[in-house]
DNA sequence: ATGTCAATGTTAACGGCGTTAACTTCGAAA
DNA sequence: TTTCGAAGTTAACGCCGTTAACATTGACAT
C-alpha cells in the first residue's frame, strides 16, 4: 500500500482531487488527463485504469458536486414551512455561488449527456428529493396550496436554479446584493407578483 | 464576387450557416474549425480572417440566438398584463425547447465568459431588456406589486430561465406536458404558493 | 519459499485539434 | 498597368484523448 513506483493506491482518489481543484480554479474545460497525469507525477494512461474516459471523470466530480449540495440542503432544517423554503432557496443559491465551475459541471447539460451516467443521475434525483420533501412537506401542513406537487416542486426548482446560474453568470447585479435578492425572490414565488388590493385585472 | 478559388466571397456566412447547422444538431462541442474548414472546402486557417478564433465565432452564434431570443419575445405583444407575462413565459421556454444546444451555448457561462465578447453582452442585454419592459409596463399598469423592478425582473428571469435550462436538460418531466407546466409555474410566480384562505402560518 | 495472476503501472503511437508563420493569388483602385 | 490589401494556401508546433502492447508489483495459493 505504500508509495512505490507502482501501485501507489490512491491514485483514483488523487486523480480526483487533483481535478476537482482545477476544476473549481478554471473550469472543466481546463481539464485535460494528460495534464492531470503530469500533475501527479504519472503516465496519461494510468488513469484510464480508474477512469473510463475524461466525460467518467468529470461524471465523478459532479456526482461528488450533488452529494454536496444534498447536503447543504439537508442542513437547512428548519420547523417553519416558511422559513424552511426560504432557507432551502438561499442554501441552493449560496452553494452556486461558492462552487460556480462546480455547479455549472453539474448542471451544465453538455459535457455530461442524461442518462449516460446512472449514478450521477441518481446523485442529482438524491438532491431533488429534499426540495421536493420540504415543498411536499409544507404543503401538507397546509402552508402550501393545494396545486399539484410536481407542479410546486418544479416552480421552486426553476427559481433557485435559474437565479443561481444567472447568478454566477453574471447576468443579475453583483454578488453584493446576492442574498436578499435570493430571498426577495423566493418570497415573491411564495407570495405572489400581483398586487392585490387595487388592481382591475384580477387573477382568475 | 463571383465564385473562384480564391475570394469566395461569403466564407463568413457560410461557416455561421454550416456552424449553427452542427451545433443544433450535436452541441458545441462538436464544432471544430477545421471540420468546418472541411465541410466548407476550405483550408482551416483561412476561417481565421473572419474570426479571430473558435470562440468568436461560437459568440457570433449566440449573438444571432439572443437576436432570435428577442424576436420570439417581441412578438407576444398582448395587452393584457397576465396574458402578456405569461405569454413571454412561454415563448422563452417555446425558444429553449426548439434550440436547447443553442440556448445551452446562450446560457453556458462555460464556453463563453462574460465580458469578453461585447456585442455578445449587448446582445443578451437587448433580449432582457424585452422581459423587463414587460414587467415594468405590467408594474405601472398597477396589475404587479410595487417591489423594486430588479426584484421582479430577476424573479421574472429565474423562473424561465430555469425551467428552460431543466426542461432541456430532461430533469423535468417529459417535454409533452412542459406547456401546461410553464403556463402553470407563471401562474404561481404571479399568484404565489402560499394558501392564503386558511393558515396557520401567514405571511408577514 | 515459490509461482501465479490480477491489478496497476509503463512507453509508443494514431489521429484530431487550435493556432501561427510564411507564402500565394486575386481583384479593385490609382 | 502597376500596386496593394484582402483572402486564400501549405507546413508546422504543441496539445489533446485514446488504444495497443508490454512491464512491474504485491497478495495469495501451493
Amino acid at each position: 500500500m505504500a508509495r512505490t513506483a507502482y501501485h501507489h493506491g490512491d491514485l483514483s482518489q488523487q486523480a480526483h482531487q487533483q481535478a476537482l481543484a482545477t476544476l473549481r480554479e478554471q473550469g472543466d474545460g481546463a481539464i485535460s488527463l494528460r495534464a492531470l497525469a503530469r500533475q501527479l507525477g504519472v503516465s496519461a494512461p494510468a488513469l484510464y485504469r480508474h477512469y473510463a474516459d475524461r466525460e467518467s471523470l468529470l461524471a465523478e466530480l459532479a456526482i461528488s458536486g450533488f452529494q454536496a449540495l444534498r447536503q447543504r440542503l439537508l442542513a437547512v432544517n428548519q420547523q417553519d414551512s416558511r422559513k424552511a423554503l426560504i432557507g432551502i432557496g438561499l442554501a441552493y443559491v449560496a452553494f452556486a455561488r461558492d462552487e460556480p465551475n462546480l455547479y455549472r459541471l453539474m448542471f451544465g447539460g453538455r459535457v455530461l449527456p442524461r442518462g449516460a451516467h446512472p449514478r450521477l443521475d441518481q446523485a442529482g434525483l438524491a438532491a431533488f428529493q429534499v426540495l421536493e420533501d420540504t415543498v411536499a412537506n409544507g404543503q401538507q401542513r397546509g402552508y402550501l396550496k393545494a396545486a399539484p406537487l410536481p407542479l410546486l416542486t418544479a416552480a421552486a426548482w426553476s427559481l433557485v436554479h435559474g437565479l443561481s446560474q444567472l447568478t454566477i453568470d453574471g447576468h443579475l447585479p453583483g454578488p453584493d446584493s446576492e442574498p436578499e435578492l435570493a430571498a426577495g425572490i423566493t418570497a415573491l414565488l411564495l407570495d405572489g407578483s400581483v398586487e392585490r388590493t387595487t388592481n382591475k385585472e384580477p387573477s382568475p
